[in-house]
RNA sequence: CGGGGCGUAGCUUAGCCUGGUAAAGCGCUUGGUUUGGGACCAAGAGACCGGAGGUUCAAAUCCUCUCGCCCCGACCA
């Protein structure tokens, strides 16, 4: 390809618009250009890059036997219904929806679990023709809370979307373990460095689900990991062992104190003179369940947070969130910072964190205005709670798994493989005929790809003051070969010649024969990120041209007979393992 | 949804406070000169200042509403 032949328009400022990494350079390059939040037309060179993507993503797909297929990006309300899903990605607002001419309710499909169910249930109708995996890439649709940072987080995206249909739980145990492996090798073969992460499995239930993580400061989920025994999760997810708390002694009579204006742990500290780690603070959440909203207490060790996603899954509960004000007055009978379990209604459930379970003598408060309690202990002053493991792990406590401590990076989701079990095929009556002669429902897996964000969670980590450096197995193309001067023939036929070598060898290499100066075609090209150039200039004259790899920045002046050489022996390093 | 910020030419911005009908750089077009680090000269094209309403003799500028975009947060009792 010819350079003259390709739209790239880049900007020489960046763009208002942009503050991360990969938005600001794949913005300024011309890579993405955006329609409205969170839509973005990708460019020539941008495509060729998601391409490569899909191609690697088919070949490990194809090689662990799954098959590619195209689903209907338009659904109707229908299926969402037979799964119980409708009403709530209405009501969660991240479903596009919208009506045909008929009045008939559609969607533009955020996933794709019921389309496929209902495919297979009707094309597959005997445990002989399992297990069968099934792929697509296509274009997703999500109305994001926040649409943000460019591709990371659109409204629009495309997608690797796979479902695995097996016999049994053995049979998904497999199939699980068969997308693993190629997950692995896709995300080796695109350059990135990543990490494996236990994923919260959600309100979806099952039992398994893991997360590729490409480590990137500006990732919006947090990890904790260990490296002594490689323990990785999503703090959503993660455990963590606690510093226990010193005995605090046999239960001693309950005492109350006036506390007026005392409300948080801090002000706490203070006013008795007491660490954090002894007072259990009570917090209101408003659970919502399938069929009704309710009202729960949560208690947690006053030096700990709370993990929502724990809470959410203790509860069986679609979603948990904190009770207004009116909700505490009303439920606490005391003002915000007042509340506790002595004398909480006891119809409101208490829940607490499973560090409270042995701990005497708390410091809590007791639902009435401008008092707290000391000696509290739970069971003999309020109601029994409901111990669950609910604290938010953090960066410093200790490993679950082994004696070290966990450590904090972020990282951005580019991959999640999960374990459905028969969620869908049950909720669905998708069936096939078992062995046994009578039916059964299909052990699902459900598997995604952020294909359009993989390239962008690339940039973030390999880029430089200069631009974006594009790992050699993604880039738009692996060698740029460049000359500065149209008008002298020495070069474009020196130029000419190396191109069309190394498009002899195979290499997936670009002519830059635009007319521009030296300078801004240096800039431009560093911008883009080409791995490898070979810029024919002034000693064209002497045979000789300048050969530079990008991610080192090293140039150097070689004679133009070892360039082809050069750019092989240099794709060859470079399309190593990241380390 | 709450908070903050911003909408002026394709891009980056100035002008707004203190009203007088829009400016610069980059990019683009034409001609010429240049060719190793975002060249130079000359001549051009290009914005009814996000939209609507209001105040005023007069609005990019002041007021109201609205739309869009960016950032932060989802308020731990």
């Amino acid at each position: 390809m010819r350079f003259s032949q390709i739209l790239i328009h880049t900007l020489r400022d960046d763009p208002a618009d942009a503050e991360v990494p990969s938005h600001r350079l794949l913005a300024r390059g011309g890579f993405i250009v955006k329609a409205a939040a969170g839509l973005y037309s990708y460019s020539p060179l941008m495509w060729r890059v998601i391409k490569k993507v899909f191609n690697i993503v088919r070949e490990e797909l194809d090689r662990e036997d799954a098959q590619e297929v195209m689903l209907p990006i338009m659904q109707p309300k229908e299926l969402w219904v037979s799964s119980g899903r409708w009403d709530r990605y209405v009501a969660d607002g991240i479903m596009f929806s919208l009506q045909d001419r008929k009045g008939a309710d559609m969607c533009l499909g955020p996933t794709h679990e019921e389309v496929i169910t209902s495919y297979v249930n009707t094309a597959v109708n005997s445990y002989k023709q399992l297990p069968i995996n099934l792929y697509q890439i296509q274009d997703k649709f999500r109305d994001e809370i926040r649409p943000r940072f460019g591709l990371m987080r659109g409204r629009e995206f495309i997608m690797m979307d796979a479902y695995s249909f097996d016999v049994d739980r053995a049979g998904l145990d497999n199939s699980y373990q068969k997308m693993d492996r190629a997950y692995r090798a896709i995300f080796d073969r695109c350059g990135v460095k990543y990490t494996v992460v236990d994923a919260d499995a959600g309100a979806i239930g099952g039992a398994g689900s893991q997360e590729f993580m490409v480590v990137a400061d500006t990732g919006e989920d947090a990890i904790l990991y260990c490296d002594a025994c490689k323990y990785a999760a999503n703090v959503e997810k993660a455990s963590a062992k606690v510093t226990a708390v010193a005995d605090q002694g046999e239960p001693k009579p309950l005492e109350r104190h006036d506390t007026p204006e005392v409300r948080t742990v801090e002000q706490l500290q203070e006013f008795f003179d007491l660490p954090a780690e002894v007072m259990a603070k009570t917090v209101l959440y408003n659970a919502t369940f399938a069929d009704r909203e309710e009202i729960v207490a949560v208690m947690m060790r006053g030096d700990l947070e709370i993990n929502e996603v724990k809470l959410c899954n203790a509860l069986d509960a679609l979603a948990v969130k904190l009770a207004d004000e009116q909700q505490i007055k009303k439920v606490s009978g005391a003002e915000v910072g007042f509340a506790g379990p002595v004398g909480l209604n006891e119809d409101v459930r208490l829940l607490a964190d499973s560090t409270l379970e042995k701990q005497t003598n708390l410091l809590t408060g007791c639902n009435e205005n401008g008092v707290h309690c000391l000696n509290v202990n739970l069971g003999r002053d309020s109601s029994e709670a409901e111990f669950h493991e609910l604290c938010l792990a953090r960066a410093g406590d200790g490993c679950p798994k082994c004696d070290d401590s966990l450590q904090e990076v972020r990282g951005i989701e580019v991959g999640h493989i999960f374990k459905l079990g028969t969620k869908y095929s049950s909720a669905m009556g998708a069936t096939f005929m078992a062995e046994s002669g009578k039916p059964a429902p299909f052990e699902m897996g459900c598997y995604g790809i952020g294909v359009s964000r993989t390239p962008a969670a690339a940039v973030e980590q390999h880029y430089d003051d200069k631009g974006i450096v594009w790992p050699v197995q993604i880039a738009p193309f692996e060698v740029v070969v460049a000359f500065l001067d149209k008008k002298r023939d020495k070069q474009v036929e020196l130029a000419m010649g190396v191109y069309e070598e190394l498009q002899a060898a195979g290499i997936d290499v670009a002519l830059d024969d635009r007319k521009m100066s030296p300078g801004a075609k240096f800039k431009d090209l560093e911008l883009l990120g080409f791995p490898v150039t070979v810029v024919v200039g002034r000693k064209a004259d002497e045979d000789i041209v300048e050969f530079g790899i990008r991610k080192d920045g090293e140039k150097s002046e070689i004679p133009v007979s070892e360039a082809v050489a050069r750019c092989k022996a240099a794709l060859e390093q470079l399309s190593g393992p990241m380390q």
